[in-house]
Order: structure tokens, then sequence, then C-alpha cells
DNA sequence: GCGGCGT
């Protein structure tokens, strides 16, 4: 709890200069000093949705990843799992957010033990922050976790003050591969359409505009399995959750406007519990590399 | 006073 006091609106001032898309909403502006890197994370906000700019600055160079805000509370998840994890069993990983995929790697040199977060999409240079794993358990990777949970926790205090805006963002979210368990809509879903339709146009609810209908992931938790999918009635529409274990079958039904909280709960319950769940991994955070040694 | 990355 050093170090971080967004305060000054000078915070990241000197980035804004290259005017990239003037018109977004700076939410929560914080920095972190590392050794001698300062990281600077702003969460903003434009008509496409929220997103957490991560970018780290050293003497002369500046580097930045664009985190969307459905991958906050997993990029809070990993860097858990890197401060809590032994040096030995530190594994690689990978993330894949709607069209991007973060990368996850441990680097070991002479300055000491770093993480290495890059950041992979279509169409834009690929962009790698590196951030030490700082020598007091109170440095590093854990005041950057701490910074993470912060912003994800101030995130959930902003929630949009029209509930109507909602829905349209948190779905876009629903179009990541989840690997194994993804079910491949049902053939009617170009990828590319789930990535940038939705522009929050669903005000009228009881109508299948988006073509968000149909769209289904499933997860599985030991023996039981856990179906999601987009469904929309005369009452509006609804995310249905079914679990399925043997031949039991029981499912809920989960109306869009209740959707956000869902998740802030389900957040919740992931943070106080991550003691438990530590080293397992989410759907879609998959292991990629062999543990080093 | 750092310096890693990948080109």
């Amino acid at each position: 709890m050093e170090g971080n006091s967004g305060g000054g609106a000078a915070g990241g001032g000197p980035a804004a200069g290259g005017g990239g898309g003037g018109s977004d909403v700076e939410l929560v502006s914080k920095t972190l000093q590392v050794e001698h890197k300062l990281f600077y994370f702003d969460l903003k906000e434009n008509p496409r949705g929220r997103y957490l700019k991560i970018s780290e600055k050293t003497s002369a160079t500046r580097s930045t990843i664009i985190v969307p805000s459905s991958g906050i509370s997993w990029f809070l998840d990993l860097f858990n799992y890197y401060v809590n994890s032994e040096e030995h069993e530190l594994f690689s990983k990978e993330l894949q957010l709607d069209s991007k995929v973060f990368y996850f790697d441990i680097g070991d040199n002479r300055r000491g033990r770093f993480l290495k977060v890059s950041e992979a999409s279509v169409s834009r240079n690929r962009s790698t922050i590196i951030v030490p794993a700082g020598n007091s358990p109170d440095e590093g990777w854990a005041a950057f976790r701490n910074i993470l949970a912060e912003i994800h926790e101030a995130s959930g205090l902003f929630a949009m003050p029209n509930q109507k805006s909602s829905d349209g963002e948190h779905l876009v979210g629903l179009s990541d591969d989840v690997g194994a368990g993804f079910i491949p809509g049902h053939g009617s879903q170009p990828p590319s359409s789930s990535e940038l339709s939705v522009d929050r146009a669903a005000d009228s609810p009881g109508q299948d505009e988006t073509g968000l209908t149909g769209v289904s992931k499933v997860i599985r938790a030991d023996q039981k399995r856990f179906f999601f999918d987009l469904g929309n009635n005369n009452r509006g529409h609804f995310l249905r959750i079914s679990e399925v274990a043997g031949s039991d079958r029981s499912s809920i039904i989960l109306p869009l406007s209740g959707l956000r909280q869902f998740h802030e709960v389900i957040g919740h319950f992931v943070e106080i519990t991550k003691d438990k769940i530590e080293g397992m991994t989410g759907a879609n955070v998959r292991t990629v590399d062999p543990p080093q040694r």
C-alpha cells in the first residue's frame, strides 16, 4: 500500500499528448513505482466500453497494454498466482480475452526475477510490460496485484449510471474462446461479428437483433458441467445457467439486468477464496509451458 | 542506477 496515489491528474499526463481517443473518460488513475520503473494504471471508458490501460515507463521507453474490463479480474487472479506460488512451480500462462491474447512468462537474469506480460492482438504490434518480482514481499508483483485489486474493486463501484448500456458491453466478453469447453454457437456466429457488434443499441428487449441469442458456453468443474446459454422471450433477454451432473439437471434464469451484479458477486468470492483455489486454472486460462526448474 | 522483451 505504498507508492500509489493517483490524485494528481498529471498521473499519466504526458501519455495523453498523442491524442489517440480523445473522448475516453478516466475513471481511476493510479501509479506504482517498482524499483526504477513507473507503472501507470488508468481505468478508462468510452462508448465502446471500459478498459484498463497499464503503462510501464522506464527512463527512455514506454510500453502499454490494454486490458478489456472483463479481463481485470483474470489479471488479478494471475498475479495472485504468481505472488503466491513457489519459485519452482511457476508456469507460463496465457489468457485470451476477446480477440486478444495475453502471455505471462517468468524470466530471470542478474537483475532478478520478472514477469513479462505480452499482449498480442490482430493488426497491432505486440506490446509487453515487464514487472520485477521485487525484493520485499510488498514490492513488485504483490504491489502490482494490490493495485489491480483496488482497480477491480473501484470498477465495481463505478457501475454504469444507467443500466441499459451495461448489457451490451459485458456480453461482448462472452465471445471469448474458452478452449475445450467452448460450444461453437449454433453455427450462426462468425467470430468477427461478435467482437464489434452489439453497439448497446439493444434497448428494447424481446427482439433478437444482435444475434446474441444462441450463444453458449460450457465449463466443467469436478464432475459437474455448467452450461451458459443466452436466450430471450417476451420478457426480455436472459442468461440460463444449467448444472448438469449425471442425469440431474437444473437451471437458473438470470435476467441480463442482474448479470453485472452476478459477475461482481462471483468475483468477490473468487477473491476471498483465492488461497483455496490458488493454482487452479480457469476455463480460459491455460497452462502452456512445462514447469521450470 | 538499474534492466529484462524482440527485432
